[in-house]
DNA sequence: CACAATTAGTTGCGTGCGCAACCATTGCGG
DNA sequence: CCGCAATGGTTGCGCACGCAACTAATTGTG
């Protein structure tokens, strides 16, 4: 089966589905951004961070690198400017010192409780715009390609 | 209708869709740039200028951005790389002598020619781990959220 | 127990990006 | 027809990113 129209012999691009996905991605990114970024100044390697901590208090920079799939450099800065900020603060682990576990701080958890909300509600509108068969039908077609990829958790 | 279990207070980033889209699109991409980056030397601005121009000959980099909606310096620098490997080549408009119009060169036109069905085939390759029913609710599900977000071409 | 190999995390460096400022050219209003 | 706003395109600058190299601590092996 063919996704576009046989005749062509060319590529268009607008058709093309990693191309979409890729523009869907940064879409929904940006759709979301709106809330992190300009009401809590976050960017997205600080909001991943923030809301991997929010749910795994006590977690290593290792462990939210492995579970967002960003760089530990770019984690290990996010980390930086969120420590810098006081919305998380590190503490060497006991068991083994080269690791440093991760917490939200007072305001950390104020922000994350008063985020968590906010951002889910909006992916929540985003999927309003489709009918229940067809976010079955979305997000069984993500699984699937997830899995083809080796992108599940 | 929820998406994931109600009884959860926080936020699961691996169960999140905005999250899950964004690395979905990554893992794609880099399915696919194994093609054009390791074989052609092509980065993704690259690629996108050669996809274009080789299906709109005579384009302008104003039209190319707004078609791969990458940002106009973005297409300006791989429109420069591009010439520099002697792959396009450029001529002022006679109607308008502030655009230039973009060609492939011969070089060009081989290459474009080797690399689209290459792409192809791996885009098919791709969906191939869909069956015909969850391609189909994936490309709705897809057509419907760009819709919303005001994507469509 | 010593020494190599491994792991957690940070940092220097080169690169690519977007913003804003900038040319050159064209269109428009008086 | 002149002057000024708008448009196509390029460039300087600051910033975030990933790679590779590094430090510090731990684990494994003889």
């Amino acid at each position: 089966m063919s996704v576009r129209a046989p005749r062509e012999l060319g590529l268009e691009l607008a058709g093309f589905v990693p191309y979409r996905l890729n523009r869907l991605a940064v879409g929904v990114s940006n759709h979301l951004s709106d809330i992190y970024r300009e009401r809590f100044g976050l960017d997205i390697p600080e909001w991943r961070v923030m809301a991997t901590v929010g749910s795994q208090h006590g977690c290593t920079a290792q462990h939210i690198a492995e579970s967002t799939r960003m760089h530990k450099t770019r984690v290990s800065r996010a980390i930086a400017h969120l420590e810098e900020r006081d919305l998380i603060e590190r503490a060497s682990s006991a068991a083994d010192r080269r690791e440093r576990e991760v917490r939200l701080t007072k305001m950390g958890r104020r922000m994350y409780a008063e985020l968590v909300p906010l951002v889910l509600e909006r992916e929540r509108q985003l999927l309003a715009c489709l009918t229940k068969e067809q976010l079955r039908g979305f997000l069984t077609g993500m699984e699937a390609l997830e899995s083809f990829l080796g992108l599940q958790d």
